[in-house]
DNA sequence: GCCCTATTTAATAGACCTATTAAACACTAC
DNA sequence: GTAGTGTTTAATAGGTCTATTAAATAGGGC
């Protein structure tokens, strides 16, 4: 019937889980009921829950930080536009994320200093943002860009992006919004993302 | 010593417990010890944690939902530099509110359904949203402001707003920052944000 | 003094949680 | 067959949590 193991299908399972409610509220005997296994054996093939939850932690920091990658041939607003775009794409496939990273790395002390370490001072990650602040300080000496902070300009685009996410949940239950509606909505709010943006730093100047 | 009674102690450890950790992962056992009590005394006065919480819950329910009062005499601009300088200071005051209304509002089903009949449904509310809407109307009739759904509008000013309060952890820790710059920091994303939705919905415009 | 009420405490029931233990099971090699 | 390996289970220790209970304490009115 199933070709995978049980621990590939305890992994599956507690990244449902995990995602869904959290690392306090989902208990090893949840992980376990769901995937069809006693208790004893989540322990057996990952020891602790947290050493568990790291393995998936990871997959999904991976996630996030590979969407900063820039394509080194386009010009700005096309890099900004495929950003936004795939940014969007990855959280449309994974609603729940900005609940995951909020409550779990933002809310926790040493998750945070754990991704400082692994991902923030790692060389990759400079190197991201070096070609992002070369590219953006380009367009403003051309006169295309205001000026602008490249931290002020990311931080924008991630809360609008995120935080359209965040509020989700009482979008569609105040509106009691269907999935096909959520998808466009969805899709209407990024294009209004995008506009605010480039409209709010001058790419299409009115002239 | 204390004027205040052991149940107004409560209530305030309370909120402060709620705010800082959350509902789950605050005890009976941990307001009792920091009130100064014995657990049983918090049952005692309230009967259920669940009790305790909403009446915190709706407390702060309030506070936020009053900044979306409008004062009648203003004009847009105006309005909405006021809207987004009162939304600031309420945060700023109040850093946690965010990380709250997340976990104890938005992910629970239950009271996000409680929310909206008690707020969103309120005539109060409705009242409010139209007065927004119908300067927001004229703005976009007389050209000075691009057209754009309020609903837009407002989303892209809270997300802006909220998420420079859900990201300050990281940017505190990663870039190991004191209270006083942290506050400066605050300030600068405040203008940030006027600039950049000022820009984005053209109120004013590069002649 | 004594009664009555409100407050506060200690003790505990009952539930759930993580992690460990020892025993049962399945399978291959011989 | 048996020995040996990895897998899976039942059982449980030891901890935390909420809520309840009964008993102790304090303070006012008489």
């Amino acid at each position: 019937m199933k070709k995978t193991s049980l621990e590939e299908q305890i992994l599956q399972t507690a990244e449902e889980l995990f995602l869904e409610k959290g690392f306090d509220a989902t208990s090893t005997t949840d992980i376990a009921k769901k995937a069809g296994c006693n208790q004893a054996l989540v322990h057996y093939y990952f020891r602790t829950k947290e050493n568990l939850f790291m393995q998936i932690f990871e997959k999904k920091q991976e996630m996030v930080f590979s969407c900063l990658k820039l394509k080194e041939e386009s010009d700005f607003q096309t890099a900004l536009n495929d950003f936004i775009d795939a940014y969007f794409e990855l959280l449309m496939k994974n609603r729940k994320l900005p609940f995951f990273f909020i409550n779990e790395l933002i809310m926790r002390d040493d998750r945070r200093q754990y991704f400082r370490k692994k991902v923030i001072e790692s060389p990759e990650y400079l190197k991201y943002y070096g070609a992002w602040n070369t590219m953006l300080q380009k367009e403003i000496a051309e006169g295309r860009v205001r000026p602008i902070e490249l931290s002020d300009l990311t931080l924008h685009i991630v809360s609008l992006i995120v935080f359209t996410f965040i509020s989700l949940p009482l979008y569609s239950d105040f509106f009691e919004k269907d999935e096909t509606e959520i998808t466009t909505y969805l899709n209407h709010r990024k294009e209004a993302i995008k506009e605010v943006i480039f409209k709010g730093i001058e790419i299409l100047p009115n002239k």
